[in-house]
DNA sequence: AACTTACTTTATAAAGC
DNA sequence: GCTTTAAAAAGTAAGTT
């Protein structure tokens, strides 16, 4: 009955090198980096391949968002702290990744009612004047979804891909049983 | 005792100077937008219960009177945008949506969203258009409902829309420009919605 | 009227104002 | 709360051609 494909669209990882960084040293090592403190205090890195965009601070932590697979953001976050490394070589080669948040997009078919799905679904909130889309906040994956009258869906704030699918088919099987789809 | 008691008083002193100001930013606000009194009085309920619940805390005056207005506006179906708030008021259309938000959360405040029938009234009104271009305009949005045709779209986009396209219906044309401005939409927004509505409802060529 | 670019909403970490 | 990043959804807006 879960027959929901989910395609993953953005993921959002952090990282903590142990080791503060001094980023007016490091920042020569990564061509292209932009860096204004006034404006935001981390180092803006974007990589061509994987296609992402690294925040690099002064604390030895980092974020890098963009990716379209776990992988592929543990693969961007290295080769940015590898070529850092050219320039501070006590900066580990062991730390921890953890992804914050994947952003997924998936199709469920069919058209929506937004205006019944607002009045039937609970926790939701539909204000057309401001964005087409009504949003629903699930409580078992903790994760919110903005529905589409297209159908179409987005689910975001999941830590891994099962909750982003789970999100997706929940959601799917609570509009079911209102029959809202 | 003698400071407690002074500092209650000082205290219920800027309670009233507080509430005093937020019912003449309030009077202001709705006389800038052209509301009846019962709209402004409503706002005043709304506001009182958010001060009640101590809800300003964190929030400036302005804009939970602004949030306020915006709400008795929808509750009274005689809908302003938040850029009409904001345009009055001294918020941020950002900070008078999102001090809405909390108010109609933590007041357990229901409101459907905007239905484009409420704007139908005000819009015509201002377009000179009659009551019988008002009820076609009508008949045009509850199709649209029906059909799922508003899903996701701006209530004052198909409002805009079902006015212009009843108003050539029954011969008191206006152009889409002067719609537009009333509605505060593009004349791009018009367009589309009205070959939506003209395609997949019935009236095609009519225009 | 078509295109292009851009902003609205959601989540999320980071350091500091 | 804001600043910065990325990405999708669909509607609306603005500037060009």
């Amino acid at each position: 009955m879960t027959t929901v494909e989910i395609k993953v669209e953005n993921i959002v990882a952090s990282a903590a090198l142990g080791k503060s960084l001094d980023l007016p040293q490091v920042a020569p090592a990564l061509e292209g980096v932009e860096y204004n403190s006034e404006q935001f205090p981390g180092l803006v890195y974007k990589l061509k391949e994987p296609k992402t965009a690294a925040l690099i601070f002064g604390s030895g932590k980092l974020v890098c968002t963009g990716a379209k697979s776990i992988e592929d953001s543990k693969k961007a976050i290295h080769i940015a702290v590898d070529k850092m490394r050219a320039l501070d070589t006590e900066i580990p080669h062991e730390f921890e990744i953890k992804i914050q948040n994947i952003v997924a997009s998936a199709n469920l078919g069919k058209t929506l009612n937004l205006e019944s799905v607002a009045l039937d679904l609970e926790n939701t909130e539909y204000e057309p004047e401001q964005f087409p889309g009504l949003v629903y906040r699930l409580d078992d994956p903790k994760v919110v979804l903005l529905l589409f009258g297209s159908g179409k869906v987005v689910c975001t704030g999941a830590k891994s891909f099962e909750d982003a699918q789970l999100g997706v088919e929940k959601t799917k099987e609570r509009l079911a049983e209102l029959d809202l789809i | 005792r003698l400071r407690k008691w002074q500092r209650k008083i000082r205290i219920s002193g800027a309670t009233e100077r507080n509430l005093a100001f937020a019912l003449s930013e309030l009077d202001r606000d709705s006389s800038r937008l052209g509301l009846p009194r019962s709209v402004r009085e409503a706002a005043s309920v709304v506001y009182r219960n958010a001060v009640e619940n101590k809800l300003i805390r964190g929030r400036s005056i302005e804009g939970v009177v602004a949030a306020s207005l915006y709400a008795a506006c929808r509750r009274c179906n005689v809908p302003r945008t938040l850029d009409e708030i904001a345009e009055v008021s001294r918020v941020s259309k950002k900070e008078v949506g999102r001090t809405y938000r909390f108010l109609t959360r933590e007041l357990n405040i229901k409101l459907p969203p905007t239905s484009p029938v409420d704007y139908v009234p005000r819009f015509a009104s201002e377009l000179n258009l009659s009551g019988e271009v008002q009820s076609k305009a009508i008949e045009i949005i509850e199709k649209a409902m029906e059909k799922g045709l508003t899903s996701g779209r701006g209530p004052t986009g198909v409002a805009a829309a079902a006015l212009y396209i009843a108003s050539v219906l029954l011969g008191e044309r206006k152009t889409q420009r002067d719609v537009a401005d009333i509605a505060g939409v593009t004349e791009v927004t018009i367009r589309n919605r009205y070959k939506e509505l003209t395609e997949q409802l019935d009236m095609g060529v009519t225009l």
